[in-house]
Order: structure tokens, then C-alpha cells, then sequence
DNA sequence: TCGAACATACCAAGTGCTCGGTATGTTCGT
DNA sequence: ACGAACATACCGAGCACTTGGTATGTTCGA
């Protein structure tokens, strides 16, 4: 569905400049400040464009935030921590990578869905459910990794994947907040930090075997 | 609720109604999405007295968020968990008071400066210190109990007090948003599940050795 | 004690401008 | 020649904010 056109036609599309814009945009001055002409301004294009590619603002908004979802899955799909052959180091190693990549601008490592989700919840339902189901469909591709790492160091845990999966994207959603606050990206870094700290913990059965991160 | 606060016979009513109507508002639409009549209507009072009490919608901004750190603190003050008498306890006991006020609708437990620090953090400079100065301020009043319990454990911690403070915080923020995306208030209360384990395993490591590597 | 002068707190009715959205014109591949 | 993909011009609603006014103190000299 997100695909109304059929294959991939030349590249500067304006329904794809438009919801990079959206993207870029909207991640530094949120959704309600972000004006039509602004992505208009930012993608090159007129608002007559903008109109023929969506049929509202808010309708830009689900395509920007399935957009998203659609390129951070392939994103992370492509990142090297699924190479390692232990599942709790393949757990470990997203964490890593999504501490190693808070850098640069705020607005260039934050999340798009994630700033949305909170500014729109209650006034624009289908952007919600979009951002949620972008949020959610990643925090699922994380739990056959933490199921297997149970199953592997034979701990009994009274969480289930699913929660962990999910406590991440809470945790990296907080610390985007802080470090939006704050101007300084080392306080998400701190929280990614305290998050692979509880990880290396829950899975520290016996004080045996200790391995040295980062 | 909150308490009001001290009175203040200078000042009129309309302004705390307004601060009041901002608080509510404001954490369902968000700050740009929230028109200055629909403070004035909920608050009950005319644009005049809304322009009379604050120079703009910014700077309105920025007493909300005052308004809204003084009226917390003042109710963390007063809050039960404080009793303990080990550190620990306490740290938990702030923990699981969090978790317990997770309740009602979206808009009556999320965090104010919270959401408007992600809204506006680039538009807004001044608004964004000032939910900076609100969240930080009350990540401070947790340190003294987290290092007391880390002296009276007597673990050797690789984090600062400091650092587990504004972790505490970065939890709530993040669980606050995939509430708002999922419409459910139990993954919020699942993270803050997660964070309680999370600082009980830091606390419960064994008692002597453990040398930490690095 | 009184009242003129001033200050505060708020109201009601605008003002100019920007916003999301529309109506229509133009280009171009097929 | 016909529709898809845009561009151009424009609109009415709603926005933050202003203006002018009123009611209610408060001050202070005579």
C-alpha cells in the first residue's frame, strides 16, 4: 500500500523528495510546526505537488511515518551486529550500534515516529497508529534474538522478549527526549549505556564469564 | 492533582488558570497545536487577560514549564517513599511511585516539559531550557539517595549517581511515548518494571570482588 | 475624610497575516 | 489526444497578538 506507483520510477520523485523533507523537517521543528510550504520549500517542489502526491497534511504525516518505517527496518537489516553467531551478543551489539550511531545533529539521529507519536496522539489518530506500528514492528525484530539468548544461557526470566524488545524503544525514545532537552547527546549515550549494563545483568546468570563491551 | 501552591495575592487568578489550563491542554495537543483561545476558553478568561499576564504564547511556554516544576517538586516532596530508611528503599520506592501514578488517562500522567522539550526544543530555545531545568532539577533530588545507597552496599559501580538519576528519567520519557503511540498504559508500567530490575541487579552484585575490567 | 491621580486586572472586538486546501493552467510521455 | 504529474494563483478560516475600554483597588496631599 505505500507503493501506489508501480515500480520504481526516476529518482527526485517528488512524493519521495517531499517525504524526505517530511522526514528532515519535521525531526527538528515537529509535526504541527512544519508547514506544507516548508516541505515544499525543502523538497523543491510547489504545494500543487504536495496536494497531488497526498490528499492532506495528515495524510503526509502516515506516509512520512510508514516511510520511515520502511527505511529504518532496511537500515537495520543492513547493520553488521546480526553477524555474531551468540544471540545475546547479537542483542548486546544493537545496542551498541544504536549508541554508536547518536551522532551528528539531534534531528539527524532521533526518531521521526517517536516525535510524532507524542506531539499528534490525541489529535490526528491515523499518524499515531502509523508511528506505533513502525515502533512496535522494530521492537519485534528484536525478540527471536532475545528469546534465543534465554533460551541459550538457560536463565528464568519473569519478562517475556516481547517487554525487553519493547524497553529498548523506550529507553532510546527517553533518551532522545534528554538529549533534546539537554542540547547534548552524551546523556542518550549515558542511557544506552545504563541499557546494555541491565542487559549484560539479566543475562549474568553465574559471576563467571565477563566480557569487555564496546 | 498537584497542590496550587503558595498564593500569591498580587498576582490574579486568570494566570494560574491559565498555567493550569496550559498543564492539561497542552499535554493532549501538544504545545504548537495548542491555540492560545484554547487556553483561554478552558481557563475560562478572555485573549486580554491572556496577553496581560504573559507577553506570547512563548513566554507563556516558559511559566507553564515553571509552573509545572514547581508544583511537581512540591508533590515529590510530600510523596510517601521519602519514609524508608535505607537509601535503597528509597530509590525503589521513588521507582515504584512512578509506576503507581500510571494511571487515568494519557494527558493526566505524562510529563509536561517532557512533551514540549521534544515539540519545541529547536524552535523554542527558551522553553526548551526550561523543561531542561524541570527534568534535571528532579533527577537531582534522586542522587543523594542513589549514591547513599551505593555507599551503604558498598558496591563499586562503573556509573555516577548522577548518570542512573538521569536514566530514571530518560525511562519515564521514553515509556510515556510508546504509551501515547500504543494508546495502552501497561507497556508504560512494563518499562518501569524493567527499570526497577534493573537497579535492584545493580545493587544485589556480590558482595566483595568483583573487580570490574576496563 | 476625601477625592484626584494612578495602577492593576481583565474584557470585547478587532487586525494583519499565515495556514491548509482548492481551482485551474501547463507540460509531457504514450 | 489524453491523463498523470506537476505549477500557479488564490481563498476562507483561524492564528497570535493589539487596541481601547471598564471595574476595582491603592496612594497621598490637603
Amino acid at each position: 500500500m505505500p507503493r501506489p506507483t508501480k515500480q520504481e520510477p526516476e529518482r527526485g520523485d517528488a512524493r519521495t523528495r517531499l517525504l524526505e523533507a517530511a522526514r528532515d523537517v519535521i525531526r527538528s521543528k515537529g509535526f504541527t510546526a512544519t508547514t506544507v510550504s516548508d516541505l515544499c520549500e525543502a523538497a523543491g517542489v510547489t504545494s500543487g505537488a504536495f496536494f497531488h502526491n497526498f490528499k492532506s497534511k495528515e495524510a503526509m504525516g502516515v506516509a512520512a511515518a510508514e516511510y520511515w518505517a520502511e527505511t529504518t527496518s532496511e537500515f537495520f537489516r543492513a547493520a553488521p551486529y546480526h553477524a555474531h553467531k551468540d544471540p545475546l551478543d547479537r542483542v548486546l551489539g544493537y545496542i551498541d550500534f544504536r549508541g554508536a550511531i547518536i551522532d551528528g545533529e539531534l534531528a539527524e539521529f532521533t526518531c521521526l515516529v517517536g516525535t510524532m507519536a507524542q506531539e499528534v496522539y490525541s489529535t490526528h489518530p491515523d499518524i499515531r497508529d502509523a508511528c506505533a506500528a513502525s515502533i512496535l514492528g522494530h521492537a519485534v525484530t528484536l525478540e527471536s534474538d532475545i528469546a534465543a539468548a534465554v533460551a541459550s544461557r538457560g536463565i528464568r526470566a519473569d519478562w517475556t522478549p516481547a517487554s525487553l524488545a519493547r524497553h529498548t524503544q523506550a529507553v532510546l525514545q527517553g533518551a532522545f527526549i534528554l538529549a533534546k532537552a539537554t542540547g547534548d547527546r552524551e546523556v542518550a549515550r549515558e542511557s544506552v549505556d545504563h541499557l546494555r549494563r541491565y542487559v549484560e545483568l539479566l543475562f549474568q546468570t553465574a559471576p563467571s564469564k565477563r566480557k569487555a563491551g564496546r
